[in-house]
DNA sequence: CCAGGCTAATACCCCTCGGGTATCACAGGG
DNA sequence: CCCTGTGATACCCGAGGGGTATTAGCCTGG
């Protein structure tokens, strides 16, 4: 069978049909007519030779090779997306790096980076994006970003070459007068469950949020108004105390896993802006060793 | 500047160009007249409003922005051949894996991972391909092989998530009666420079052969010809004896960097069954290491 | 139990655009 | 100076992608 190449229509199509479960629906998301999107599936489903949706009269459902196609499908079109930036940039010449990290999150360690990279002999244009917790791996794939500033063990590395920069241990962030603000270090178990601090509850990948007492939260700026409020408690690596309140209090979680900062790129980079960048990176970590060194 | 996405077709008519420089060429390669190619280069270049040859009339030129997308290029097709592979697997829905490795190499570890791998109470059916020397790294990421079994630092590991499985010294094979076949040991700098023994060159990422007095050598079938005939010398780890032949014999390299052999795979890939694997292979690792343990 | 409202599939038409042939424009080399 | 080999143009044709109108099932509600 000689299976010729998809079209990214195709796949743009597919992924489209199988989010939405709705011809009618993807087809307005496409901003094309039902018929064509209907006709366009079953020609795919024909020339791979699998069937990709089971229809029923009353709506969609993808079969198993549907949900791994629509697995694929996003992540091929993510590498062409991908490929039309990096062309971009590439042509724009440019000595300019996109760097993507979580809002509020690595302030100084930000700044040290920023701040070597300017220092460079020949400076690069470092142009900083700030995103949602989660979409990091995704505006790296395809191709916004150049490299992204990472959390293991919280961030999806999968995929990713990366370089550690800095491992710290976790604090809880607690109103300061709270009966728990006032203990040199807590336990997680100890911070799991305060009643009236219930710990905020993030949207997993498919966008559902798991059930608990706390409140849902999508982005750090409404984390940071809830703390603030005292309406719930965080746990946070150390150095993110660059965003305390006046009227926290940073209390050590000692049995918290620690976590690590770390640059990550896409392998397949030759970028050489990108290397060289990820080697100021290390430099910052080497000389951050040394000043705990110096601390302890 | 709304860039709609780029076909898979332009894709791969921009590739053949690239690679072959030369627009009649390409187009023969495609299957496709020459004057269709030109333009569909050329709509290629002005959708995304980037220079991408440098077309003088005695041939064509990639500009750096034509280089970068022909690498991107390059992964993003095999995103989408991935996606129909895998698709089309998963229709199979087959409880199997196709694992690919250097023909030749690890051929002890290859059996017990096999064995391993039937002895489950749901076993997996492992296909293995044998391909030469670094065409690894390019089945995995097509998605022709699900898992590949390969070699830390020769191989290119860059993009896969890998788990360690065996780590081991390097031997030098050298015919029974050389001069060097009756030491105990040898160093790296002996090896390098034996003048009727010069090391075989194998071919970089590009196929061209880098300088040297030793053979040209493609694949391990004529390498094991050349060194039954005494002609070379080889220097590989100590596990793969088991391709020696009588009049050869081994003798530790004991400078030479260790070789891991490790299991690689996609990390996009979300297959039980490749998860299943890689856990038989870790399992194999504690067997391994407790043999070892043994020995020693 | 039937009507009405969803859904995806079919039928059919249009016209864009991908591909083919013929030819041109131009640089180098004999 | 002509011939050769290169990519670009001009032009035509037909497949196929997209639109509208309609049909065929299935579920729900009265």
């Amino acid at each position: 069978m000689v299976v010729q190449d998809i079209e990214t229509r195709e796949l743009r199509y597919f992924v489209a049909v199988a989010e939405e479960l709705h011809f009618g629906r993807a087809a307005e998301r496409l901003g094309i007519a039902q018929p064509p999107l209907s006709r366009a599936i079953r020609q795919l489903e024909h020339r791979l030779g699998v069937q990709l949706l089971d229809r029923d009269r009353r709506g969609v459902a993808l079969t198993e090779a549907g949900k791994a196609l629509l697995h694929e499908a996003k992540t091929a079109l993510d590498a062409i997306a991908a490929a039309t930036r990096r062309t971009q940039r590439a042509a724009a010449g440019s000595r300019s790096l996109v760097l993507v990290t979580k809002a509020g999150a690595t302030h100084e360690l930000l700044e040290q980076l920023l701040a070597a990279a300017e220092a460079e002999p020949d400076p690069v244009d470092v142009e900083v994006l700030l995103c949602e917790v989660g979409e990091q791996a995704g505006l790296l794939r395809d191709g916004t970003a150049d490299v992204a500033i990472m959390h293991r063990p919280y961030d999806d590395l999968a995929g990713f070459d990366t370089e550690d920069v800095l491992t710290e241990g976790q604090v809880a962030i607690l109103p300061r007068a709270h009966p728990l603000a006032s203990r040199e270090k807590l336990l997680l178990e100890e911070v799991q469950n305060v009643p009236d601090l219930p710990i905020a509850r993030w949207p997993r990948l498919d966008g559902t949020y798991p059930e608990g007492p706390g409140p849902e939260v999508r982005n750090q700026a409404k984390l940071a108004q809830l703390v603030a409020l005292g309406k719930t408690l965080l746990v946070i690596p150390a150095s993110s105390r660059a965003w305390q309140w006046p009227r926290h209090v940073a209390v050590p979680v000692i049995d918290a896993p620690d976590v690590t900062t770390v640059v990550a790129w896409q392998p397949s980079s030759r970028s050489r802006t990108v290397a060289s960048f990820v080697r100021k990176a290390i430099e910052v970590r080497e000389r951050l060793m040394v000043s705990d060194a110096q601390d302890s």
